[in-house]
DNA sequence: CACCAGGCCGTGC
DNA sequence: GCACGGCATGGT
């Protein structure tokens, strides 16, 4: 369960919870429960959101072959992939992530399921929608500690429509739009886009990553990952964190 | 006490 | 355009 658990809780999705025996997560207005890859292939809903269809094996072989770094990160997390998310619970999960940890981020995650989301199964709470986000105040969010974040989601909520559309855009123009959001930059709009739209030309830059890149790629420009860099980053990222440089 | 976490904003140059 | 301080909160 381990490699499980670092693809649905090591910091690209904040939807899942460890359980005793599964992983359980709230989407698609029900309660998922997962104990091994293969209970993604049962439901036409998680066989879409795990991303079944991109050839990974092939970005593998590629990716391994660039150095021993990522060929480590390959070996160590086989079944690494790009989860495809709501646009919208990516936009609002990335907005928390800022200047904080993935504990903590999912915590807030949870505070705005329970208060604003509602229940699909006894203790069980989806994901609020923008609709029902729309009279919330910034002081109810600051409540909750969600601290200088407060205003953003504020900003976020009432322009939730930029995130429709977003799909048929350029990544510049996509990236310009979502950045139009106070408290969504350049990284923050990666993040959205690689997990809310799957854009694969990705390459979110946080202090893991700048760490990584000081440390293993000094002077090395990112089309060195190409042709997969969202998948770089991603296996670069989880080896960061697993390896704690 | 310090420093850090899937950063961004506002200000000053 | 770039550098820098501030920012809420909780953990180490």
């Amino acid at each position: 369960m381990d490699e499980l658990r670092e693809i649905l809780t090591g910091g690209q999705s904040f939807s899942w919870s460890e359980e005793a025996d599964c992983f359980s997560a709230v989407l698609n207005e029900r309660v998922y429960r997962v104990k091994k890859e293969e209970d993604f292939y049962q439901d036409s809903f998680l066989k879409a959101y795990y991303d079944l269809d991109f050839d990974y094996s092939t970005a593998r072989a590629e990716i391994s072959k660039k150095d021993e770094l990522l060929k480590q990160a390959v070996e160590n997390f086989p079944t690494l992939r790009i989860l495809r998310q709501d646009p919208w619970i990516t936009l609002i999960s990335f907005i928390l992530s800022q200047n904080n940890n993935i504990k903590r981020i999912k915590g807030l995650y949870d505070k705005l399921c329970v208060n604003y989301g509602h229940e699909v199964e006894k203790g069980y709470y989806s994901f609020p929608t923008p609709k029902e986000l729309e009279r919330v105040t910034i002081s109810e969010l600051r409540e909750l500690k969600v601290g200088f974040r407060d205003r953003y989601i504020m900003d976020a909520i009432e322009k939730a429509d930029i995130l429709k559309g977003l799909e048929a855009l350029s990544y510049d123009e996509a990236e310009k739009r979502l950045m139009s959001i106070t408290g969504v930059g350049k990284k923050v709009a990666s993040c959205i886009l690689l997990f809310g739209y799957h854009r694969m030309e990705a390459f979110p830059i946080d202090v893991w990553i700048k760490k990584v890149l000081n440390t293993y790629y000094p002077g090395k420009e990112l089309s060195y990952f190409e042709p997969y860099p969202a998948l770089c980053q991603q296996y670069l990222f989880s080896m960061a964190r697993f390896i704690k440089l």
